[in-house]
DNA sequence: TTAGAGTAACTGACCGGTCAGTCAGTTACT
DNA sequence: AGTAACTGACTGACCGGTCAGTTACTCTAA
């Protein structure tokens, strides 16, 4: 007995007392990978516990039902990462432009390529089944993500950077290919079909959010034609 | 019973034999809705049949099982669409950017705002526990997708209209709002949360995508600063 | 230092409801 | 009368949720 603990190493208090802390992370990392897998229906809560190592009964003495362990997995994610790149804003001096591509490639280090990156998708498959959680994941992360690219939109209109566009709507459509890269590696990614480079796609968005498909029409006439 | 067919009108033949030619379609209907609604999993059958207005049984006279039910709502859909595109795209005269500007409403009208918009959100909620399905998708509706906008790419790069980009990258990445667009609006969109306006919010994505966010550079340097 | 009482953490067999899938029987048409 | 289309009660597997029992640790007292 005691000499397991000592062949364990100097943290003899890692067992029982000490997990009982770590088991609900635990558990909704397990569940979060399941039911981004296989959805929530699907997924069933014996596979949850052995995935992380417990039995069905000690899921039971963390989350009152699996409906519970579904809340706290999408509650416990995103919000700290929003107050980072709350505060990269704050404090950031350079070009709008610098300041939305640091952003975003914020957002994919932090989330998108995590195992977070399957909440999209999770929340998205799960909205209509769970509308209170739906509407607590859109006042919680959705709109003050929004909130956040409008405000470098604005940021870069105000200093003459930016065109001034319909900032909502704008927002949106700026971070729809973030949200889609996302989503495909959870979904027909996979299963072994694609594999398009992250950070290519991640750069092809960038220029052509700002750029845009068209050649530089100022110059165009110049040229010839 | 008789006066009941002369009552419904000039249609007696609708009745057993005329609607087992209808039913599949029915079924499938009915199916599509309630997969995208609830996912596959927790989509009920009895509700499938009910809502088709037959009982279970009948759902079994024309599909072997579940599973068979949802490769059927998946394969049907789509490939009519894409043909259509195709010719759109092979007689085309004007600018590629009008061009791809009628390709992405023509998607809009046929597809995103009607019950087939659904499939993106079934296909990505379902590709990883459906992996066979998932990869004919792959192969007859998004590869298929993908190279018709590469070709309106193509067409606008050697016209000179659009700058040279990497194709495959650009294409997911123009696509993907729009795929977003019809995904929130069977997800969290339909539990009462937002509701952006459609022709908005492409009406952006497409000046977005043709002129970038920044202000002409060519001329930026002109005016002052 | 250690026996052994006390307890927090965990286990897994079990229960009951749900639902995919079946089939003997019914209905509506020819 | 014959039959194609349809029905809905039934069954068995599965899985969310429970709880009596087990294990691993702590504390106290001799």
């Amino acid at each position: 007995m005691s000499s397991v603990e000592i062949a364990l190493g100097t943290t003899p208090e890692i067992s029982r007392q000490r997990r009982k802390e770590a088991r609900p992370a635990e558990l909704t990392a397990a569940a979060l990978e399941l039911f981004v897998e296989k959805g929530f229906a699907a997924t069933r809560l014996d596979d949850v516990a052995a995935r992380a190592g417990v039995s069905k009964g000690t899921l039971y003495l963390y989350f009152d039902s699996k409906e519970a362990l579904f809340k706290a997995v999408i509650l416990e994610g995103v919000v700290p990462v929003l107050d980072a790149a709350d505060s990269v804003l704050q404090n950031f001096e350079g070009s709008s432009a610098e300041l939305m591509q640091q952003l975003m490639e914020l957002w994919w280090r932090l989330i998108g390529s995590t195992p977070l990156g399957g909440l999209p998708k999770l929340m998205i498959s799960e909205a209509r089944n769970f509308p209170k959680v739906a509407a607590y994941y859109h006042d919680a992360v959705i709109s003050r993500g929004r909130d956040l690219v409008k405000r470098v939109l604005q940021r870069g209109v105000d200093s003459g950077e930016f065109r001034a566009l319909p900032l909502d709507l704008a927002a949106d459509v700026l971070f729809a290919p973030m949200l889609m890269l996302a989503i495909w590696r959870h979904s027909l990614d996979a299963c072994g079909v694609v594999a398009r480079d992250p950070d290519d796609y991640i750069k092809t968005h960038f220029d052509l959010a700002l750029h845009g498909l068209l050649r530089d029409e100022a110059d165009m006439p110049q040229r010839k034609k």
